[in-house]
RNA sequence: GCGCGGUUAGCUCAGUUGGUAGAGCAUCUCAUUUACACUGAGAGGGUCGUAGGUUCGAGCCCUACACCGCGCACCA
């Protein structure tokens, strides 16, 4: 007997060295996995098992959810590899355009009180650059400790060549077949970062403002915005409202406002709500959504008041050249010298916009903007249809499957809903928009064909070229300059499991793991990536990008409380590995989570799962210490047999409830079979047989321990790799030398 | 406003076609050089959110309500 098993279970020591085995077997490279030793001689393992790592922000350090993503993909991988599937598990990271650049730029600002605007781009991508090599390393070594079982060799970046490729080429295709476009949209606009900001990627924020209450001229009209008013010159109400009956629709009325006498027009729009306030709203359609929509529905005037940096603009008179914070205040002065003042309503909750991704408050702008049109028909195999209708049919055929199935009803209602998706961002630092332009010297006024009315504005900061040119390389003569917008992080996202693969080549690795088995991610981020995955797949591939989706929820502390800074609850991962192993932080992370639910995790948990670990050392050791392995075809007794069928059954329940991706259950009857049916009763029982006289008996529970031992050696490995994998090492007789590549046990009983 | 979850032991949660309420942690009692104290045996503790309904029988199915959480929309 090895002194070191004769001592308890050390994570510390053993971890980092089983890792290296693992890693120099090659095994997690499906190329290298060896073929299968079956009954009837070697095998070639032929049924592929692929699934793409989410990829991780580039900004990140390992959290309890990362590790939780890893954990559970490293279950279905290392169970798929053990059932002789040529198993594929990707990693990779993604630059998370806007965060890291608003890092980067953050941490210059802090440290040289620079901006980028004194660097310059290249200057910038450059620091970017150094920043995120730094940060991969640390993330591929956090992988490594948790025990991730991925396939390095074939590691992608999102800006890496590969996918910058891939990148180029999905825009170039979608922009041939019309699904792309260039069009004056009201965006969201973060001022801070001067960029546009997809939908989802807002968060609100409550806050309580003062409500305003202003006469104009017959009517009342509350905003919380004086400061966007200075233009607004049409007046809507409800076409139903009874009270405004006489008023007409089109009809115009002199009135005094903020910088002298103007001529308001009434517009009739059921978007005006009879119940909010008097039922009247003026509307500023260059700062809002809904106004702006009012506005192209009547063929209205649109003027900029606001420029890019929050500045008023000509339009606001004497106050022209003041912040919007600033110039608040003063407008307010204004009306209540003039008497428009109705009232304040001091306590007002307001949800203000902002930016998730560390900007600004929102402030909507008109912008022209590269689209991907998801109503926009196509035609697809002689067949005509949409993005949208693509996605929808997907799922609704189960060519993708989601579990858990409630979430099916939630991607539903988003697709269902989905506007174009603005896909140009104003940041340096991401994929940029292979489009050309070239200009005669002639700057043209902004005017928009798309949309109706008449748009003004002071800085015309947008320029129509005479010619544009879509494509990955710059086109042949002089003078073409490349738009200097760059790509929605996500719309690369949306090809990583084919990019990853080495798409738009027509590679081995293509044909061989595409579609994905599974996609397993966190369910907030379902619109995000799930769904766009789906929509460029469909487009390009003509082919779900993956067959399943697994959903997983947060990780929350022990008493249920979101992880905060505030609560001062967080519990790092590799604090806790280094305490208690990796092993136990990687199974509570997975016990008592049903499928899209959250989890639990907190030191206790961990602590009781540790001692789990060194039950099985103990266990083993035991088993070793009389004798298993020795007698491995001596005859059962009648009890021994059917204390052998007792754990195939069990196999076969933790073999179903995994294939059923309740990897909770699972452990949990791994758990009760091996502490509680094998230590506390089975090797309990053993003892008089083990030192009794009967040699047949003796040398039939030996084989039934050391069977039942290799068997849950095995069906523990996926969730607790470390320990099972250092146990086998004393094993005297096991299939084969490393746990990771052994055969799952085959479902019998 | 629309939608989705949840409400079961002190705490965190299981409970798969309806058939006598379960686990872990915590608490209490007992055992004690044992493969393992990173242990074992046992105990206490629940009107399953509320009110109705279906059923021979409901934690589970139906209806309404309450509270908690989340998502989407709106926010003049």
């Amino acid at each position: 007997m090895d002194p070191k098993f004769l001592q308890p279970y050390n994570p510390k020591e053993a971890e980092p060295s089983i890792y290296t085995r693992w890693e120099e077997s090659g095994y997690f490279n499906p190329d290298n996995l060896p073929p299968l030793n079956g009954a009837e001689g070697q095998k070639e393992r032929t049924e592929a098992f692929s699934m793409v790592l989410p990829p991780p922000n580039v900004t990140g350090i390992l959290h309890m959810g990362s590790a939780l993503m890893l954990v559970i993909e490293d279950i279905l991988v290392r169970h798929a590899r053990m059932q002789g599937k040529r198993a594929l598990w990707i990693p990779g990271t993604d630059s998370a355009a806007i965060a890291t650049q608003a890092k980067v730029e953050g941490e210059l600002y802090k440290k040289e009180k620079k901006t980028r605007h004194d660097l310059g781009r290249e200057e910038l991508l450059s620091r970017i650059d150094t920043f995120v090599k730094e940060s991969e390393k640390t993330i591929v070594e956090q992988m490594k400790h948790v025990g991730a079982s991925l396939d390095f060799s074939r590691y992608a970046y999102t800006m890496d060549d590969r996918r910058y490729h891939a990148v180029m080429e999905a825009f170039v295709r979608m922009y041939n077949a019309g699904l792309i476009y260039r069009g004056s949209r009201i965006v969201n606009w973060d001022p801070k970062l001067q960029t546009t900001v997809s939908d989802d990627e807002m968060d609100y924020v409550e806050e309580s403002v003062p409500f305003y209450y202003f006469k104009y001229g017959p009517f009342v009209i509350g905003t919380v915005r004086p400061e966007t008013k200075f233009g607004d010159k049409y007046v809507v109400m409800h076409p139903d409202d009874a009270r405004y009956k006489e008023w007409k629709h089109g009809q115009t009325i002199d009135l005094e406002w903020i910088n002298g006498p103007i001529t308001a027009t009434i517009i009739k729009d059921d978007a005006a709500d009879m119940e909010m306030g008097s039922g009247v709203m003026t509307i500023t359609p260059a700062h809002s959504q809904v106004d702006f929509e009012i506005a192209k529905r009547h063929n209205l005037d649109i003027e900029q008041v606001i420029d890019d940096r929050g500045i008023l603009l000509s339009i606001a008179g004497e106050l022209a050249g003041q912040h919007i914070k600033k110039a608040r205040p003063l407008i307010i002065e204004k009306l209540k010298a003039k008497g428009l003042i109705e009232k304040i309503d001091e306590k007002y909750i307001h949800n203000i916009a902002t930016n998730s991704r560390g900007g600004g408050i929102i402030e909507p702008q008109i912008k022209k903007q590269w689209f991907v049109g998801v109503n926009t028909e196509f035609e697809k195999n002689g067949k005509k249809t949409t993005l949208k209708k693509m996605m929808q049919e997907a799922v609704e055929s189960n060519a993708v499957e989601i579990t858990p199935e409630r979430y099916e009803k939630t991607y539903f209602n988003w697709v269902n809903n989905l506007r174009d998706w603005c896909i140009s961002r104003q940041i340096w630092f991401g994929h940029r928009i292979p489009v050309w332009y070239r200009n005669s010297g002639q700057q043209s006024v902004d005017s928009e064909q798309a949309t109706p009315g008449r748009i003004r504005r002071d800085h015309a900061t947008e320029t129509d070229a005479e010619e544009m040119c879509v494509s990955i390389e710059k086109p042949e003569g002089e003078g073409w300059e490349q738009d200097p917008d760059t790509l929605d992080t996500w719309f690369s996202s949306g090809l990583w499991t084919f990019s990853t693969l080495g798409w738009p080549d027509e590679t081995k690795d293509l044909k061989t793991f595409h579609p994905t088995s599974i996609l397993e991610t966190g369910y907030d981020i379902i619109f995000f990536w799930v769904a766009r995955m789906i929509l460029m797949s469909g487009f390009l591939l003509d082919e779900v990008p993956f067959k399943k989706v697994y959903l997983h929820g947060l990780v929350r502390d022990g008493q249920g409380r979101k992880i905060s800074k505030s609560l001062g609850n967080n519990i790092d991962p590799l604090d806790m590995a280094e305490k208690y192993g990796m092993d136990a932080v990687r199974v509570s992370l997975i016990a008592g989570m049903a499928p899209g639910t959250d989890s639990k995790i907190s030191e206790e948990k961990i602590r009781g799962y540790k001692n789990f670990a060194n039950k099985i050392w103990n266990i083993s050791r035991f088993v070793l210490e009389n004798g298993g392995g020795t007698t491995t075809d001596a005859p059962y007794t009648e009890t021994d047999e059917a204390l052998a069928r007792e754990a195939d059954v069990l196999a076969k329940h933790v073999s179903e409830h995994i294939e059923k991706f309740r990897i909770d259950i699972a452990f949990d009857l791994l758990y009760h079979f091996i502490w509680h049916r094998f230590a506390d009763e089975i090797l309990e029982e053993s003892k008089p047989i083990l030192k009794g006289e009967d040699a047949r008996s003796k040398s039939s529970r030996q084989r039934l321990l050391y069977y039942i031992l290799t068997l849950f050696l095995k069906l523990l490995h996926p969730f607790m790799p470390f320990v099972t994998e250092e146990i086998w090492t004393y094993l005297p007789k096991k299939e084969t030398e490393l746990l990771l590549v052994a055969p799952w046990p085959e479902a019998r009983g």
